[in-house]
DNA sequence: CGCATCCTTGAGGGCCATCAAAATGCGTGG
DNA sequence: CCACGCATTTTGATGGCCCTCAAGGATGCG
């Protein structure tokens, strides 16, 4: 699945070699990649469903997502919101750096590989590598261009499109990282979870995933989605891949140095 | 209008006095402060629903809001969704420092007021004074926590609560900067910007506001919305400002230095 | 093989879209 | 001051999307 250059990325990066994968990655020099690496104190796992940041909780570490899927959620008495996802070489938390504090919860979907950076190590980082500083605020502004994306795709699109729209761009954010495969999206996620993304009713998401059947689109079972024609999902959901800043034809992050 | 401290605030950052108020403004230095005033290179006057900034383009500078509101817009063929509103004291293109190309677009909505900041300068501040660049990658994750906020909004909450929602939330931002007023938020938004926020035709988000008006809980006319009962609003929308991160009671962001 | 979780289907009602049209308010020029 | 033109706001009617309540079927695990 993983092809050679990417394999021994993994090799030499085991901790963050997706970290930015397909964005500015190939804009860091080998000694920048080393130091991201370098700044991972230890690695902790997750088992599926378990939460590793609670809302409002203090904490004086960040966490880069290595193996698995989490999501972003704010939780009231009777239901949950999930406003986000994540996949690896995303750091889930970072903004907890400057935040101090965080508006949300991270929880993970299936089993989870996690990394650990202490703020500490963070703060020697602005002091002394402003280049690596800004790699990382990029990388919460790419969080930030996905939240618009969704504040977009919730005021616009209906229930199937919306799903469609989430599995277009969790492909798209595998293929940045080289791990997505031709033909099916592999993924933990539920109706349920599919629901709370979308906004909409756990019944009302599986009538959704059915027309996405009867369309004719995909299918999607237990969270995988299959699918022999990406460019007509693509279009059902009127997806525009610009907004994750990759490095295709359509990048509008070029002349970053 | 304005009490006696941040009058002299006005006069002594007349540019600036309002970035981060509420927030980290008070665990600046007034060195720092003066430090941030000094990289406004020049204002710049718009007027009303003109463009700052269009997506997809290539920008060398960002932008202080001084005085009036801004939209964040990502346009289609035939529609305009709104993902943000600004306020005095906002940055409204920080993130173009990092991404170089923005996904969406900035506009004024009545006639603003804005200072520039060059991204050469920005460079300067992330080598030099890594405690203001960190206060900016704050600013852009306040951003990105509203940004959450409306993506639960809009999962959780019909047209005339989104409504009442947005309004208490301008109430408290304009709080935080000392510039709200007790019984009246004036703003210059139309019903059809009203409805591009809220994801709902405008002719809905209409009977949304006769809604909210014959429940008395406020009337809102050409934008304008008037209560004596901030509480029973807030608590019609929900509304729990803690993503601010405030000052108040409940902030998330104590033990921030 | 029993149980829990997840998925599926049906029925009735509320929120919101669109089409169509009228009324209101506001700035401009006569 | 009034008349006009225009953008904005308001109202009515019909239909689609999505809600909740309720119940039944499938899947996977110990």
């Amino acid at each position: 699945m993983l092809t050679p250059p990417e394999a021994s990325s993994e090799i030499a990066f085991p901790q963050t070699a997706n970290f930015l994968a397909g964005r500015l990655r190939k804009h860091l020099e080998h000694d920048d990649l080393q130091y991201v690496e370098s700044l991972i104190d230890g690695t902790l796992s997750l088992p599926a469903r378990e939460t590793l940041v609670e809302r409002g909780q203090r904490t004086d570490v960040s966490s880069i997502l290595i193996s698995g899927f989490m999501f972003r959620t704010i939780e009231t008495s009777d239901r949950r919101y999930i406003v986000g996802v994540h996949l690896p070489g995303d750091f889930v938390d970072l903004h907890g750096f400057a935040l101090k504090r965080l508006d949300h919860s991270v929880v993970a979907v299936d089993d989870v590989k996690i990394g650990i950076v202490r703020h500490a190590t963070l703060e020697g980082v602005m002091q002394e590598r402003p280049k690596i500083a800004r790699a990382l605020w990029f990388a919460t502004l790419l969080d930030a261009s996905i939240h618009r994306k969704w504040i977009q795709m919730l005021e616009r699109l209906d229930a199937p499109r919306r799903i469609a729209h989430i599995y277009c761009e969790l492909q798209t954010r595998l293929e940045l990282t080289n791990r997505a495969s031709e033909r099916a999206l592999r993924t933990p996620f539920t109706q349920q979870d599919i629901a709370d993304m979308c906004g909409v009713s756990p019944i009302h998401a599986n009538r959704a995933v059915s027309k996405i059947r009867e369309l004719e689109l995909a299918e999607i079972r237990r969270g995988t989605l299959y699918t022999d024609n990406w460019d007509a999902l693509r279009e059902y959901a009127d997806f525009d891949p610009s907004y994750l800043y990759g490095d295709g034809p359509l990048n509008l992050n070029e002349g970053w140095d």
